[in-house]
DNA sequence: CGTGCATTTGAGAAGAATCAATGCCCGTGG
DNA sequence: CCACGGGCATTGATTCTTCTCAAATGCACG
């Protein structure tokens, strides 16, 4: 069970060592499999678990009293679901299958004891949330300041990176699981004007696109029209012992 | 030094007791007044401080490539700054000062420090990044999903919100010590248009003005159209000791 | 071979941006 | 004491991006 597991998001900050990966997921439940559209848990329950992404995608979205629907992230193969509501008393988000998926449950008090007992896996947590505090910083930026096709460029290359982090994708184009709709949610579009940039950027010969799957013709010409910073995470974790404390 | 300091940011969760929390404030340097558009510290700096906020109004803004700005979040007394780029070799946002202010650096390492040695101010510390990672969430639904209006009544009630809690405000109206262009930076709007909003808000009787003093005039009007959340924090923190781990 | 969801396309409307000018407040220096 | 200048706020006129509404097409699946 354990042949394939996606410890990639766990090794970002240099802290865990292999036991301590091992740890994280042991403190995961029994994998269950999920379809399409299921609910892992709905915006205003009580928060009781997290949920380690094993396969497939998740998405991560916020519901307006108005009824329109903020997609907040994508979730891929590797991610820690569901923290952000570890601080409330009702769940901010809801987690939903965008594809099949394949999903490990964390009790939150399981997480609680690793947490309290092991600094550098507390340590790594924290930075963690605060690379996602980040991710979600140019998101703002993305949305309030960029066009839809800048918003759409950056769209792709985030998850262009991300599956080839991941282990995923190999630079041969990807499979965008979700609707036009879904994408419009994630970057305050409508599906409609969604569709007219999609259409723009393969007449611009940017992207290729055959149903889902996407091939990224020029991807040095849609970073520059993105506006999407590339983040280097710190590898230094000195400030956590007192090193250098100078 | 101690008789005024803004504890409240430290009691959200109902983790660090009164001698914890003076821990926190032992951990950064002596107190620093800096006039209003000082620069606390530029993005792509390395992040090798940061900073406790202890008056005035500071902003996290990110620029883009372009050299538009988004002003991530509007920063009172009490809050932790700096933090999210403590993951990253460079920071990602600047630190500006809105007002004249007061702060405290505390340098990564003392941080680290106490990190490592108190469970309870890391979780404490864990929950507080993931309370601002929700407020970011809210926000880009906000910024994606709801019109100029809507925006600029939720930063509204937002602003008093959080100065009723800090003890600053009392219902009497307050000071915003921003400009239309820093607002608009923030809601992803233009001065000309924030101007217009605030206009309709003033024909409307929502809201009075004079210059930058702000008073509700109908909170619960301005409420239904801002499309806000309530965010009820949790503060059961069982989870960290692991009682109830049924 | 329907049925249903998703995509595509068109036409028109609306919200917000842009451009440009004017006015106001306030600090500064003559 | 008053003129000047800079930073903001305000207002109007116009443009543009994106939304809305509506209909048609296409694809997957039973």
């Amino acid at each position: 069970m354990l042949e394939r597991l996606p410890f990639h998001r766990f090794k970002e900050f240099n802290l865990l060592d292999d036991a301590d990966r091992q740890a994280v997921f042991a403190l995961g439940e029994a994998p269950v499999d999920l379809p399409r559209h299921a609910v892992l848990r709905r915006e205003s329950e009580p928060p009781r678990h997290i949920y380690i992404l094993l396969s497939g995608w998740v998405g991560s979205s916020v519901l307006l009293p108005g009824g329109e629907r903020q997609i907040v992230k994508f979730h891929l193969p590797g991610d820690l679901l569901g923290t952000p509501s570890m601080c409330l008393a009702q769940a901010a988000d809801t987690l939903t299958a965008l594809t099949a998926v394949t999903i490990s449950r964390v009790p939150v008090a399981a997480f609680g004891a690793l947490f309290a007992s092991s600094p550098r896996f507390a340590a790594s947590m924290f930075l963690s949330v605060q690379r996602e505090r980040v991710a979600l910083m140019d998101r703002l930026a993305a949305i309030g300041r960029t066009s839809a096709l800048a918003r759409v460029a950056a769209l792709l290359l985030d998850i262009d990176d991300r599956l080839r982090v991941a282990g995923i994708a190999d630079g041969e184009g990807f499979e965008l699981p979700v609707t036009q709709e879904q994408i419009g949610d994630y970057l305050g579009l409508t599906a409609v004007h969604v569709n007219r940039v999609f259409r723009q950027m393969v007449e611009g010969e940017l992207i290729a696109r055959d149903r889902q799957r996407i091939v990224l013709l020029d991807a040095s010409r849609l970073r520059s029209m993105s506006a999407r910073q590339q983040r280097v995470m710190s590898r230094d974790s000195s400030w956590l012992s007192g090193e250098h404390a100078a």
